[in-house]
RNA sequence: GCCGCUAUCGUCUAGCCUGGUUUAGGACGCCGCCCUCUCAAGGCGGAGACCGUGGGUUCAAAUCCCACUAGCGGCACCA
């Protein structure tokens, strides 16, 4: 049974790399009729940040990556963790460490100083069993795991074997002075608790597997198979970060992305098809993602590819759909919609022009307000014009006389005039645009205009006519 | 500093395992043309990578081997 988990720790937002990890547990456990589970790492209380799991676990179902079973917080969970640090005191795997943390910085600074590798340097490790188990009752202390002076191997799925030397790596402290345990405690004990098959998770963990191994071992259990992805960069090739990016995945709800285009684009940040098939709805991400097609090299976020994908997605979207998703920032510019049917006719109109849901409220706002803006350039390059005025001012008399003010109607009665007049097309739909719209780019003209309806049309034009525009 | 990972167009990548079918393919972006009432969208075309560098192996290497270099990650009582 294949069983994965996102195991993120709640500092405030869910972090894009995050939301890549995340998705490809998702669709490996998916593929494979596996289960998806959450786990709240939430173990260093200096960095509780209030509300921040809610916002994970409601961005996570934005995003529609649902878990099958109950999350699993180890904050709540103490008591089992000092069970298992017990058990690895008692088998001599581990042992008591009672140095402050000024006697580590210190030593710290004075092993980079000699440019050594920063480790500790064993001192309580000297203490006999008697002396720890007395001094525990004196004084606070952290439990080290001892590092076993040998070569560590594993095998990665993405990398292939990978070694590392045990002489190397630090005694790591597994349980902190405030009982709480450190993240490769409690990863290892959770992941077999929860019988995890797989670890999916980013390549900053790479070098700290082989303390996990380590632990694995201490406890006989068998260890997970291990997959780690490569991460996400920076256009400097830096680790993706808040200071150069966004990273949180609620700016770009908030931007207007759909998540669709969000997980379908990082879904391509390190995997990819043979054919380098590029667009992907989730169930199609689900038959064909693999971890043996998953990259080695960190990729760049590309937030103009987004963009694009984006629109890709908004373009496909029925116009329906479309609309009541833009509601909300309709709402948010200050739209009261009332008229579901002609909000879909606007937004119809501009459909193939939206990239974000956030484009809509300015693209259609000249249908939805009585007064108009008027853009200063388009005022001046098409309405200040020789001639123009009399243009408006007679296809306002024209379009005063149409009945069935449809756009096949407006658009037969402009042509007509300007055969009559032998005035080329251009020389009166652009100034009936802006006349109408306020600016030189829009849908088009005639479909606009019979949306709009005749006495808005009519009553732009004689405000245009009068002079009455910026 | 030490350890580790990585290396194909500006960017995401295919191809590498199983050398020749590759004048290295696709996508974003960029440029041009077409369509056209504008802006988009769409269609067509173009520029853009001597496959990090240097050595091998081979009739033949992006593909196999070695060395080097560069970039990144990790080295906390953070995850």
């Amino acid at each position: 049974m294949i069983r994965v988990r996102f195991a993120p720790s709640p500092t405030g937002f869910l972090h894009i790399g995050g939301l890549r990890t995340a998705l490809y547990n998702y669709l490996f456990a998916r593929h494979n009729d596996g289960k998806f589970l959450i786990r709240i790492e939430d173990t260093d209380r200096t960095r509780m940040v209030p509300g921040a799991v809610e916002k994970l676990f409601e961005i996570l179902k934005w995003c529609g990556l649902n878990n099958d079973e109950e999350p699993v917080i180890q904050s709540k969970r103490l008591d089992v963790y000092k069970k298992y640090v017990e058990e690895l005191l008692e088998k001599d795997s581990a042992y008591r460490c009672f140095c402050t943390s000024e006697r580590l910085e210190e030593m710290r600074k004075l092993q980079i100083a000699k440019k050594q590798p920063p480790k500790y340097d064993g001192l309580c490790l000297k203490l006999s069993k008697d002396d720890s188990e007395k001094l525990s009752k004196e004084k606070p202390f952290t439990v080290r795991m001892k590092m076993p002076q040998e070569e560590i191997k594993f095998i990665d799925i993405i990398r292939g074997e990978i070694k590392f030397h045990g002489s190397l790596i630090d005694d790591q402290i597994i349980l902190k002075s405030d009982g709480y345990p450190t993240y490769h405690l409690a990863n290892v004990v959770d992941d077999h608790l929860m019988e995890i098959s797989h670890v999916i998770r980013g390549e900053e963990w790479l070098s700290s597997t082989p303390k996990h191994v380590i632990l694995y071992r201490y406890f006989g259990w068998m260890p997970p198979q291990f997959a780690h992805l490569p991460l996400l960069l920076n256009p400097d090739k830096s680790k993706l970060s808040k200071r150069q990016s966004d990273v949180a995945v609620e700016d770009y709800r908030e931007k207007g992305y759909l998540h669709e285009a969000l997980l379908n684009y990082i879904a391509l940040l390190g995997w990819s098809t043979e054919d380098s098939q590029q667009i992907f709805e989730i169930n199609e991400l689900i038959k064909k993602f693999t971890l043996e097609r998953c990259g080695k090299s960190g990729a760049i976020f590309d937030a103009q590819k987004l963009l694009w994908m984006n629109g890709e997605y908004i373009r496909k979207m029925p116009v329906e759909e479309l609309a009541r998703r833009s509601s909300p920032f309709l709402q948010k510019a200050g739209f009261d919609i009332k008229n579901f049917e002609f909000l879909k006719k606007c937004i119809s109109l501009e459909h193939d022009k939206i990239k974000l849901l956030s484009d809509v409220p300015h693209l259609i706002d000249f249908f939805l307000k009585n007064d108009i803006i008027y853009d200063e350039k388009a005022v001046n390059k098409v309405l200040k014009k020789d001639g123009v005025n009399k243009i408006l001012t007679d296809i306002a008399g024209i379009y005063s006389k149409i009945e069935n003010f449809t756009a096949k109607a407006i658009e037969n009665e402009t042509r007509k005039y300007a055969e009559v007049n032998l005035l080329k097309t251009s020389q009166i739909f652009h100034p009936v645009r802006v006349a109408v719209s306020g600016r030189t780019e829009g849908p088009s003209l005639f479909d606009m205009i019979e949306t709009l309806g005749k006495d808005r049309v009519l009553s732009r034009l004689r405000n245009v006519i009068g002079g009455k525009n910026g």
